[in-house]
DNA sequence: TAGATTGTTAATCGATTAACAATC
DNA sequence: TAGATTGTTAATCGATTAACAATC
């Protein structure tokens, strides 16, 4: 268990994945797997499944495989989903709508506690359990609240300035769907979703099917 | 110009960066550019720069640098910016709604001109100029109508069904935001928006932070 | 025990970086 | 011309895969 080397972000990327092929396998009531299963479920070798998991420890069992539950729960435990999250969104336009409304978070405990945005009309809405309040709000409210992950659903020319002031007040997680690379200290994690960026990739496979299509 | 040769998915998921910067260089009115300075800005190594561009020609000039507005002319046409295409959307819940009003597609002349559902409190409401209709119309709909990409917003439960309706009626280009890894055949490229992964990967690095702060 | 599958080391592969000749 | 910066080859680095001893 080597828990301070760095580990690299593919692997990280990959341990949701994992994650989620356990609950499926749960769920159909299985408690036992191998690599060789999960490498058919998820595409990625046994080899590199094996790899991936010895970063964190030993969680297997020689000559027998995983046991689905315990390497759930582990995988839970590294990523965090064992804890509570509270969330706020800033934009409260299509994208912050949907993502306060979204259900797929179930896996971990987060709760988007509160929305903010300048449009007075949408000001005072409240979307499930979370008010949209005045973007004047957000230093007084970061200040009262304990807040641990901030989402930035603005128009791109306020969403480095927006991210500063987050920063300012102790955020520390920043999830961006503002299409803008944001320049933020080493202290502060951003994840990107960069919707433009990924249509622009599927167009490029896209028009790749259908030059070889035509060949 | 090796437009044969398969370029490595980094190449191509970097494209769309360089041609959003170059967009920025033109708005500050520059014309002129070099790996150096797309370095700066990016934040990728002007080598790799050099030979990411240079997997589809040589579009610099030794000793000056790159033309902004054509490099950013040449970027648009590699990846296909410089068509028309035609977009459904599937499942007009939180997700499909907002990407049906998301205007950050402007580059290109990406078009929603349908979604389906199966909700009738929803079959019948518009968005934008794209109105919801039912799903039992959609193949009836995609054998008169050109899609060009399709993108499912439905729960994952149906996610793989839908997607293998869509292939059958033509679709070879799918923006897959539902929580669920498609199989399907390979003349058909996915392209993933896994919001909850990258929830979790950001959960992780948040959390390693908070470790690292209280050694 | 024999068979199976992990944990881990070594080999391979591919992507990034460095270096520099070409040349504007 | 001298300085600058590309295009491209070679070197390095890191990630993936292969192999196999450990062991359940």
């Amino acid at each position: 268990m080597n828990n301070n080397d760095k580990i690299s972000p593919a692997v990280i990327r990959r341990l949701p994945k994992y994650y989620r092929y356990l609950g499926e396998l749960t769920k159909m009531g299985l408690n036992k797997t191998s690599s060789r299963e999960l490498s058919e479920m998820t595409g990625f070798s046994a080899s590199q499944i094996r790899q991936d998991l010895n970063n964190f420890g030993g969680f297997g069992q020689q000559g027998f495989g995983y046991d689905v539950e315990n390497l759930r729960n582990e995988i839970a435990r590294i990523l965090g989903l064992d804890k509570k999250y509270k969330i706020i969104i800033i934009g409260a336009g299509n994208i912050g709508q949907a993502i306060a409304n979204y259900t797929g978070f179930y896996e971990a405990d987060y709760e988007v506690v509160a929305l903010f945005d300048k449009n007075p009309k949408l000001i005072g809405m409240s979307m499930r359990n979370a008010l949209i309040k005045d973007i004047d709000e957000l230093e007084e409210f970061l200040n009262v609240e304990n807040i641990d992950i901030a989402v930035i659903c603005t128009p791109k020319s306020v969403s480095q300035q927006v991210a500063e002031q987050l920063v300012q007040c102790g955020i520390r997680a920043i999830w961006n769907f503002a299409p803008k690379d944001l320049k933020m200290p080493d202290y502060v994690h951003v994840e990107n979703v960069h919707l433009n960026e990924s249509l622009f990739s599927l167009t490029y496979y896209y028009n790749q099917m259908n030059k070889k299509k035509s060949e």
